[in-house]
DNA sequence: ACCTGAACACCGTTCAAGT
DNA sequence: ACCTGAACACCGTTCAAGT
């Protein structure tokens, strides 16, 4: 029972609108969003997307819901009855998480406008049911799945603000060697810490970075008993 | 040696700018930091305003560097020469930071746009400072480190979504039973974890909650050994 | 039911002109 | 050196008018 309306290949539809988004941020960031540049790209008027979709907030938010959910569909699957524990799904998940942000970071600036959206709320069961199955006490379960989601898309955040920060072209060792190389020039009686640790800002990878402070929470997990 | 200007007490300066726009954000959110609506409250045209600031980003930034400084020489202080340990200290800093965003939710949404500002700078280093303190081995003070202001900096801004998200007259608690009341409400084939935090997430605290996130990070920095 | 595109009410930012 | 405020080039959103 198809509607009439999609005999037409190119008749406007949500779907459309939003995949013609996520095209839009992904190649020009949300500054490139615009009603006029996606009412361009559909070959449509700004009022057209109007029908579809309610105002921009509920675009970016479409959209966003659309990214997450196909990262945790690829990460769920990678982590399905093949014996793998809560531990290791909890960080599969996580990274599944971080590579989507990795490769749409606008996304990871929406988390923090925008929570409680289907897609989240899918990450914050499947993060918590692996938290249940830890083995930890059932009054630190609330506690331990708080900490993991908060980690998760806070991180989320800093790494789309880190993303946006960059200069189009340089990738991104090119700029933690610049931030390192600030730190390493700090007084040092003032930012002994810093100084110390920059050569480790040059030379660290993010994800792994990411995946080190998951592992962290996981082992302070372990020591409630 | 004052300047000239600095003889007429509503001369404009940055200082003056910096504050006119926290309270403007204070009172209003982000939304209602415009250069008219500043030009207005400094009874100034809305291009003097560019004579001191560069454009609205360096505005922005300055604002929560100004409050971060704040809340920092405020948590810092309580946190002295009084023989309190390293982390009892990173609690004390951890909790200065929530309470800033707290009461200038703004503020969160800054640091997943423009990180590595002086203050911000500052708390790296007094978390980074204490995390040596702790006692762990020199090789995992980076991971460490970058743990717990992931966790601060990444909670700030979720904690100014929520804020933003929240209506205006409405409390937390009241905001939260909402959310509640719809984890309840889900399938429970599908979401049985939320459905049974449901409760949890009602009663909670977001500040306590925070702060056992940064000691489940704290209890697992010491399995590092 | 859905699409068009001009119009409206805003923005941030610039800049000639003032003092 | 600093301030003024009109002007410019944008936005998101609306809505009468079309099909």
């Amino acid at each position: 029972m198809t509607k009439r309306t999609d005999r037409r290949a190119d008749a406007l539809s949500r779907e459309r609108i939003v995949e013609a988004a996520i095209a839009i941020l992904d190649a020009g960031g949300e500054g490139a969003l615009t009603f006029r540049a996606l009412a361009a790209r559909l070959a449509t008027g700004s009022g057209a997307i109007y029908w579809h979709v309610a105002d921009k907030e509920a675009l970016l938010a479409a959209a966003t819901d659309h990214v997450v959910t196909r990262a945790m569909a690829g990460a769920i699957s990678g982590v399905g009855a093949d014996g793998a524990g809560p531990r290791q799904a909890i960080r599969v998940i996580a990274l599944g998480m971080f590579d989507a942000i990795d490769a749409h970071p606008w996304v990871g600036a929406q988390f923090s406008r925008a929570p409680w959206q289907p897609a989240t709320l899918r990450v914050f069961e499947a993060i918590g049911g692996r938290v249940r199955a830890l083995g930890v006490p059932e009054g630190a379960w609330f506690n331990a799945w708080s900490a993991l989601v908060t980690y998760i898309f806070g991180a989320a955040g800093q790494n789309a603000a880190n993303a946006r920060l960059q200069a189009p072209g340089t990738d991104r060792s090119a700029a933690l060697a610049d931030i390192a190389g600030g730190w390493a020039r700090l007084d040092p009686a003032d930012y002994p810490f810093l100084r110390q640790v920059a050569p480790q800002l040059a030379a660290h990878d993010d994800r792994d970075q990411f995946l080190a402070g998951i592992d962290l929470i996981l082992a302070g997990i372990g020591t409630v008993r």
